[in-house]
DNA sequence: ATAATAATCTAACGATTATTAGAATATTGC
DNA sequence: GCAATATTCTAATAATCGTTAGATTATTAT
């Protein structure tokens, strides 16, 4: 066979990787994916879209072999196909933070707070959270902080934080962490947490980002 | 603004990421580039392209802020707008590899013997070569070697091989690298050395491989 | 078996995208 | 200033993609 063509064949099969993440929703089902399987009913509510949608989204990735179904009872469940899908959206998501302007001042101007980690600040957050002296809460569904949560963090679902609230102490600094830099659950939870005289604060790291960084995460006992 | 616009939005500002990366031609450019600056002509040359069809595809990568323009004479030079680009083309191929069985089929059909590294072996691979006990040979054009090559490894393109044989010792393995796992320039050097009775192999890696697997590079000096 | 549910398939539309040809622009060398 | 060169812009067409509605399939509960 002729050289140009094979060179040929090798680019459009990356090509197809590329294709299914140049969909703002199929991103977004990413995203949801990398925190835990879902079914397709619960990928369409929380991306916003129809169930048909979604599963057309699905069907582009699964042909691109990001994703993988699986038939639990009547429902359909997908996750991703390895945590390496995880990670390539987390380099997706940050080259566009680190080339666009446009994303970045909408970033800026969505979370006043700079909350970016780096390896050190990381490194410090664990040990302080370890000897006690912050609380960690992970404020994403209970099923996700199941399926593989950061170490010493408790779940506490934003939905639930506002009947939860005496179970944080008063007397420490409380940081909230959710699906990652683009989710706002660990925001309101901040919000509600202040208002009610706590400190708190966010980072921006979500499961993804952390274990993309090379730390461990606390996975289920199965 | 609605939270539901805002979020669409970010998602929408990685998607042009996504859009950039999802056409094989422009992947193509990206990797090319990956080797260091290049006039639009040179760009469609290596590509096998028109100058119009690779204007258009730089003009989309630009758009997307992956890489940058400037003007050199007569000419107009781009490049990677960061390092962090370079990696990106790397982990979409990695991905690719990993999760799509078509190419892995074609590969292995292109290239009969497993070259991958992992990091063991590239760190023993950089001993000997420093040692001297085998001899690596970059066999890209001499202005990319010059842009940034791996350690102790000698310029050799592949369209000079012939002439220059003898300046290889013939008691000794040759390790050839080109431009990366999809570059055939390797594999026709190795051909080349074989027939001439040289102990030689090339290895999948090329600068940017090499690079994301956190190895320094020989960068020019200025 | 039958009804109910979850998800996909099919078909269709309008909206993008890839590619090419021809015109236009910017720079260099004279 | 003028001709030559390198690149981009404009316009046009064919191909592909996103989205929706309606029909279909596979499973569970009765």
């Amino acid at each position: 066979m002729d050289a140009r063509k094979t060179k040929d064949l090798l680019y459009e099969h990356v090509a197809q990787i590329g294709k299914a993440v140049s969909s703002p929703k199929r991103l977004e089902l990413l995203e949801i994916l990398a925190q835990g399987e879902k079914t397709v009913e619960a990928l369409a509510a929380d991306a916003s879209v129809s169930v048909k949608l979604a599963s057309a989204h699905l069907k582009v990735l699964k042909a691109a072999r990001l994703v993988e179904a699986r038939r639990d009872g009547r429902n359909i469940a997908y996750r991703l196909s390895g945590p390496d899908v995880a990670a390539l959206w987390v380099t997706l998501r940050t080259v566009a933070e680190e080339h666009l302007v446009e994303l970045k001042l909408a970033m800026d101007s969505l979370f006043a707070a700079p909350e970016k980690l780096d390896a050190e600040t990381r490194r410090s957050l664990l040990e302080k959270a370890k000897r006690g002296e912050v609380v960690v809460i992970d404020v994403r569904p209970a099923a996700e902080y199941a399926h593989g949560h950061l170490p010493f963090a408790r779940s506490m679902p934003v939905g639930e934080l506002r009947q939860r609230l005496a179970e944080l102490p008063a007397d420490r600094e409380i940081v909230a962490y959710c699906r990652g830099p683009f989710c706002m659950m660990s925001a309101e939870a901040v919000a509600l947490l202040k208002q009610h005289g706590y400190r708190a604060r966010k980072i921006a790291d979500g499961t993804p980002e952390w274990q993309a960084a090379g730390l461990p995460l606390v996975a289920p006992t199965p």
